[in-house]
DNA sequence: CGGTCCCTTGATATTCATCAATATCAGTGG
DNA sequence: CCACTGATATTGATGAATATCAAGGGACCG
């Protein structure tokens, strides 16, 4: 019965991919939203084929179209200047939105790269407009979205204008390891899906000063590096020196997975 | 007849400070509202009266109620660090909004003080929200304003990590410059409302650099400074300091005010 | 007129970028 | 399997940009 069982399968594909389904609906769009609503909102999502590293979600300059959930994998988010030197805007993990900065002018000002194999959902703006006014949690959620968002840039402010250049490191690597426990991975020990040169364009640095850090923080007994593989050793000294309380209780098991 | 002139008196007063009326609707929350919706929105915006320089529009911490529009004067947020130390997290003029970062946790995570007097218009948040389902448009200048601030600060946080000091500060007086304009104000010669303290916090700068760099760039022909006073020498040259295209050519008066 | 705050200017110290050499890794084709 | 290649990472030596420390000068306010 090959028919029956492809069918099946394609059955359980769509399961698998639906909102209401999916692990990050707890972090997403679909936050507040359930039921009918949340149907409605898979009916608009367009699930993306996996792209592989180094391919584009969307380029800059490009018409600003869609939003675009990350589902799994990792994504880079940078600017071209002028002289066509290179800014990296944003790291961006599953169940984060990218294109935000698109909304008002139309038109996307940043490109998104992916750093590692990478699926995406698209998420139609024109349709997502009309389903916010059957759905008001959408629009909710949405601006709370983009609220977060505006949050974690004035952080990423703050660091970039009075923070040393361990210190910035440091504060990466919190910040990774605490987006990736919200994601029910290890907040200890993690591979990195960016360069060294990635990290110091973001951080404000240079790549070989990151490449020392690394070095440092590890003598220091801070952290443990093998490549991109990183393990936190000593993480309410790392949490101090990214300027954080030493310890924030966590929602989850006690010896801090 | 003077119960009758009084009445009229705050005929006019409610007049003037109607949105349908404000010399600011075209870069506030009621763009792309009209006609009975804007006479919605007006019904729910609590005017305040001019809070004095030093006054703060909301503290950090407290429970996030409202956002605020900005009528005349000038505002910095900050935030304050463990430590105590202080961190500027912007610059904001008339017609600009401010709070959105505290949308998702229902908390304000900055600090929100006037730099001269001041006059800000209270949107209460709630009644914006069911407004929002009532008239589409706002919802979608709300998601539009913040697209923009998060596109202001992925720019600024480009200045941050990539520029020198004195490319940072031709920024800065460049983008106060070209807002200025916005607001029908001369971008050429202005009266900055903030401290060297102030700016270099902002630009990550000792304040010793920027008021060096304040009179170097006056050396070289750029700019004007007395005191508070800055008048710009040579916009193009200024612009290009700052990273931008030489000359945008302006929608306005052909002579750039 | 004196006090305070803010700004300016100079001398020195420190951090980090830059330049340069080497090392390691991932892939490719012989 | 190994040698080759290009990308990526580490490490060292040097220099430049900017912070910090210190002192003095205006401007504003009572």
């Amino acid at each position: 019965m090959p028919a029956s069982s492809e069918a099946r399968a394609i059955d359980i594909a769509l399961i698998r991919q639906a909102c209401s389904n999916c692990s990050l609906r707890h972090l997403c769009l679909p936050v507040g939203i359930s039921g009918k609503d949340i149907d409605r909102l898979d009916h608009i999502v367009k699930r993306r084929r996996p792209l592989a590293r180094g391919s584009h979600v969307f380029h800059m300059g490009e018409p600003f179209r869609a939003l675009y959930a990350i589902r799994s994998g990792s994504v880079k988010t940078y600017t071209l200047d002028e002289d066509g030197s290179e800014q990296v805007t944003g790291f961006h993990l599953p169940g984060e939105i990218i294109g935000l900065d698109a909304i008002n002018a139309e038109q996307h000002h940043c490109a998104a790269k992916v750093l590692e194999t990478t699926s995406v959902c698209e998420l139609p703006y024109n349709r997502l407009d009309e389903l916010t006014l059957l759905v008001p949690g959408l629009g909710r959620q949405l601006l709370r979205i983009m609220s977060r968002e505006i949050l974690a840039e004035e952080q990423l402010l703050t660091v970039l204008s009075k923070k040393s250049a361990e210190e910035r490191l440091a504060a990466l690597l919190i910040n990774l390891s605490m987006r990736l426990q919200e994601r029910g991975l290890s907040s200890r020990e993690f591979q990195l899906s960016m360069s060294r040169s990635d990290i110091g364009n973001y951080l404000g640095l240079a790549l070989e000063t990151v490449s020392r850090l690394f070095t440092r923080l590890q003598q220091q007994g801070l952290i443990a590096v093998q490549h991109k593989r990183i393990r936190i050793e000593a993480m309410p000294q790392l949490r101090e020196l990214a300027g954080l309380r030493p310890a924030k209780v966590s929602r989850c098991a006690p010896d801090g997975r």
